[in-house]
DNA sequence: CGGAAGGTTGAGGAACCTCAAGCATGGTGG
DNA sequence: CCACCATGCTTGAGGTTCCTCAACCTTCCG
């Protein structure tokens, strides 16, 4: 895990922002910009327009544990105290509404639209705390890669197409981002990437291009499903 | 970790019910009831008014996660999607308020007083995965044991009491629950809770009543404060 | 070409898990 | 009242998983 890193603010660099309609702050961000630092007074919440934001909490001798990993309508900065629970910085060039706390307090409506993706964040890290504290260090890394296939691996998976089960996507995280999310060393994540690739099972064009040729046989990996029934009974896979 | 037990609703008796000011209902239950299993369809959500809940996952192959423990005000039963993520069973007599969600959905004031404690909890489970990701054994057993102890160890701790810093309260889950809380096996907790026992950190009088002589020497176990610094400065601790 | 940052690989060890046995506690029935 | 049983907890020996430490590789960029 990371150790002893504090990134400070002017790791990147804020790059813009422009009123909306009364109910916020449009801001842009660089990638891996921090956005505010664990302990910082907490006067505003964010919301994602686009782009990608981690959140992150730091133990006081450095270990660090990424708590949430946000992309569109994902809110960040909520405190129930007056101080940040967490860190919040940029993965991706980062479009954010602002919002002050005071207004959201006042404005029921504001609250309620609010409530529905607070909701299914609380959901995220239900499934999020399973894997940390359930899953095997190659289930959790098949269940991060399996985050990249949004449509696939839950409730209302349409199983895979005949023939071509393949996906695309980008990293957007370090290895050691990706480590420090899943509870896990960078040594661990590389050899289980590597093994993954061995195996057939992905395919990485220089450190980020990540190609999955059968989405089924990766999630069997993941430890959220049964092995047997559902789509893919016929083959069963090994664990590693 | 527990395997392949599936609680049934018999496990448990629902206990009565009422009416209140028509904007839910309030239901009764005893010890150890299970209130909804995971997958169940979400009709509505429910508040702790007292008494405790626990909420947890399964994965398929029985491995069970606790991930949430709820006491007055607590929110559950939320669902993004239309099944539920996680089951929900009481560990003692419990009160709960059960709202509908097509009431709250309609509801902004509603919607906005649970907005409050949603992100409470939230940052609870901020502060879980981070023990989950990060925090060896004899750290998530101390931290368990501080989550007794409320007014200590965070954000506005007054400090030891000169000459008495104790607490005594009585733990409300069993072995088996406090591991599938912390990630860890039945085994390795009571290894554990008998190391403090040992070394005198706390006291244990039957298999459920606690005494802590020592809070600040105990929350110095728990891995979220620095050992030299703060109150504690003078005495430094052995993390075992 | 050289350096920096990030990633991979290997050997060895620590932490925690698994399996197995034995110990308390509390309730039940003869 | 006490034997008996069930449930839950503790303890120990041994094994697996993942971490630590260290070296080396790859890529990018000036």
């Amino acid at each position: 895990m990371l150790r002893s890193r504090q990134a400070s603010s002017a790791d990147g660099v804020f790059d813009g922002s422009a009123d909306v309609h009364g109910s916020g702050r449009e801001l842009h961000f660089r990638p891996r910009t921090v956005i505010f630092l664990q302990g910082d007074e907490a006067r505003s919440i964010f919301q994602v327009i686009d782009g990608a934001v981690m959140l992150y909490r730091l133990l006081p001798d450095g270990r660090r544990q990424l708590v949430e990993l946000l992309t569109a309508n994902g809110l960040f900065g909520w405190a129930p105290l007056r101080y940040r629970d967490c860190a919040a910085e940029t993965l991706l060039a980062t479009r954010c509404l602002e919002l002050d706390r005071d207004l959201v307090d006042r404005s029921p409506a504001l609250a309620q639209r609010l409530g529905a993706q607070l909701v299914a964040q609380l959901c995220a890290l239900h499934e999020h705390v399973t894997l940390l504290g359930r899953k095997s260090a190659p289930e959790r890394v098949a269940s991060f890669l399996m985050r990249y296939i949004p449509d696939r691996g839950h409730e209302g998976c349409p199983g895979p197409r005949d023939g071509d089960d393949c996906a695309h996507f980008r990293l957007t995280l370090l290895r050691q981002e990706i480590a420090d999310y899943l509870g896990l060393t960078i040594e661990t994540v590389s050899r289980l990437l590597t093994s993954l690739k061995r195996r057939g099972v992905v395919r990485m064009d220089g450190l980020e291009e990540m190609v999955v040729d059968d989405v089924c046989r990766l999630c069997r990996l993941t430890g959220t499903h049964l092995n047997l029934g559902q789509w893919c009974s016929a083959h069963t896979d090994e664990a590693r």
